[in-house]
DNA sequence: GATTTCATTCTTGCATACTAGAATTGCGAA
DNA sequence: TTCGCAATTCTAGTATGCAAGAATGAAATC
């Protein structure tokens, strides 16, 4: 569900202005509330208003834009209630992720989880933190792996991709990645250790970290949350 | 998700023809790998191709269609991994939601749940089987509200509608009802005396049954279902 | 000065025409 | 009869123009 490549069998020019525009919208240069023009985005990628249109169909599919009919199209603020779900999805996936990672970890998935949590370390001694988000969708995919629900992490990466958006506006990764490596790290034991209530306990905390971020984010970014 | 309303404000030519056969592919009317022509389609609308093509793509967005440039556009098979996601992603959130229920259930919850009860078994016996889907998605909606998750009940329906389609080539509904009120009886009970390891127990048994279906779908209608 | 009204401008919705490329079909040759 | 090639017909992608409704700003009125 991320880009175009998933939908289509061949690039088109829509394809490219929606990734454009999806990259620019996920990392707020285009921020919540913002008017988009489709003859404005005509000129820019120096085609006709209709495969932008196009384009800005398959984003107000994929609830990042709304579209309303002669009045303007704009970028989708912040909803609570679609974070709350994600966070909430999220939660209930992982828990019975790491159930099963715990119940099904051999020494090959365990020599993964060393690797993942090898690399991660090593990434915060050179400070290159933002390869970051890679290692971390590798550590959660490999976890799903080991628990033998590869589909999970699917979800996982299309529920993270919803609250990404809006955690761009919180702390940076610098100040954030040391606690988030020891997760992991907590979680890796506990599943080596088959220990799943460990794991559920170390996940949950993990997550919880978001629940901080969000209501700060939320608390200094009002304008670009929906009025509830 | 389920709808157009959700995405726009005011009802266009698109929505109207994005119901329509959103609907015919739910109900198999279309069906997997049926070949769709814009022309055709506006045509049959009576309006031009642009409305048709837009909503095209909302249902290619939806994962009901597959559009393949220049060449056709056709009714999307069933993916194995799409409804084992599903299937996993529903039993972890209803686990979640209905250990939430047995902690929070109070009189009013417990009264809506006996009401829920009494309306789907009176259907059993007036035999109007038709209506069942309607009163099996309030109950499910009341379990989370009792909850107080309410947002789950979103993920539940959009899971439940990517495998509905699917279950439209399985058992009557005359012949699977009894069954299901039951399983739902027993959850209401779980759930009213506050026992949520009984209400999961349930409520796995619940799901389980959908397991025994999708095989016998699967294996009696492999042209439905994509090559793997 | 505040408010209302109206014209202008900007928005998206829809229709039409054309293009490029894939699939199909029919004909001719082996 | 079968195979291959070419013409035709289908597909969706894109450009353009017009229509209808909403927003905006200026002018007129109170």
């Amino acid at each position: 569900m991320a880009d175009a490549a998933d939908i289509r069998e061949e690039r088109t020019s829509v394809d490219d202005i929606f990734d454009t525009l999806r990259a620019e919208i996920m990392a707020l240069e285009l921020r919540p509330g913002d008017k988009l023009s489709e003859s404005d985005m005509a000129a820019r990628f120096g085609v006709s208003r209709q495969p932008v249109r196009d384009a800005f169909n398959r984003l107000a599919n994929q609830d990042l834009l709304v579209i309303r009919p002669k009045r303007a199209t704009e970028v989708k603020r912040f909803s609570m209630r679609e974070i709350e779900k994600s966070r909430f999805v999220r939660a209930a996936v992982e828990e019975k992720v790491l159930r099963l990672a715990a119940e099904n970890c051999d020494l090959v998935g365990a020599a993964r989880l060393d690797m993942s949590i090898a690399e991660q370390e090593q990434l915060l001694e050179t400070a290159s933190f933002d390869s970051f988000g890679a290692l971390d969708l590798i550590f959660h995919k490999t976890l799903s792996q080991i628990a033998k629900t590869e589909f999970a992490f699917d979800v996982i990466l299309t529920e993270k991709t919803k609250i990404d958006r809006l955690c761009v506006l919180g702390l940076s990764k610098e100040q954030r990645l040391p606690d988030l490596v020891e997760d992991h790290r907590r979680i890796a034991d506990a599943v080596k250790q088959h220990d799943g209530e460990a794991a559920v306990q170390a996940g949950m905390v993990h997550l919880g970290r978001l629940d901080e971020t969000i209501a700060r984010i939320e608390a200094q970014n009002a304008n670009y949350f929906e009025i509830r």
